[in-house]
DNA sequence: ATGTCATATCAAGATAATTTGATGTGAGGT
DNA sequence: ACCTCACATCAAATTATCTTGATATGACAT
């Protein structure tokens, strides 16, 4: 997996917030409409759209629209590009130099 | 897995700042001296020992003592506790809803 | 065309994270 | 004891993120 920084950091700050967290924990039951999370959350509208912006941005949430309303899920595909992500972040590299100890 | 919502966020905010994200590229080639990663990171004494610690106290990163120099790597442990983490942080729970629609 | 509802965007202020340089601390050497 | 080196902590300035209220947009109904 190749490794970008600054994607990689979207990801992960869509992920640094409790509010978006409480977001998903809520979506971790299906499908809302922005109106319920709304409801749910201790948020104000247009906070809820900001938020909702970001976790979309991140490829973890993905909206669907339907009329007049929004509708949210957590993306599967993004889930698991985040996965991956996190899983190539932390491992060793396959050509692992010899323990690069300081030299001094 | 029980999700706290606050140490959810220190784990992926540890990981949401491309500083960090070039500290554990390095890592992952094993073990560094906090003199080496100065070396090869655009960034001053200080500045590493902030970011060092906030990767440590998320656990992904762990740090060993040895005489006046501290060495870094990544921790096995906290990189599959932040795995087992956006894991559950994604993934559907047992008993989904149907499907939340908006009622109105 | 006008009104209403759901959501998005904007702008200002509030809060939090990061950077930088100065100083503190603790290990090892002389 | 004193010096030096590696690193940690502090404080102030900077920058990024979040919150809030006001306004804009776009879908639908009348």
């Amino acid at each position: 997996m190749e490794i970008n920084g600054q994607s990689a950091a979207k990801v992960f700050k869509a992920l640094c917030d409790e509010k978006r967290l409480a977001v998903l924990e809520l979506l971790r039951s299906g499908e809302k409409c922005a109106c319920v999370l709304l409801d749910s959350l201790d948020i104000g509208q247009s906070g809820l759209s900001y938020h909702m912006k970001i976790l979309c941005d991140s490829g973890i949430v993905e909206s669907r629209q339907e009329g007049k309303w929004t509708h949210y899920k957590i993306s599967k595909n993004g889930s698991e590009e985040a996965m991956s992500l996190l899983k190539a972040i932390t491992t060793q590299n396959v050509s692992a130099d010899d323990e690069g100890r300081c030299d001094k």
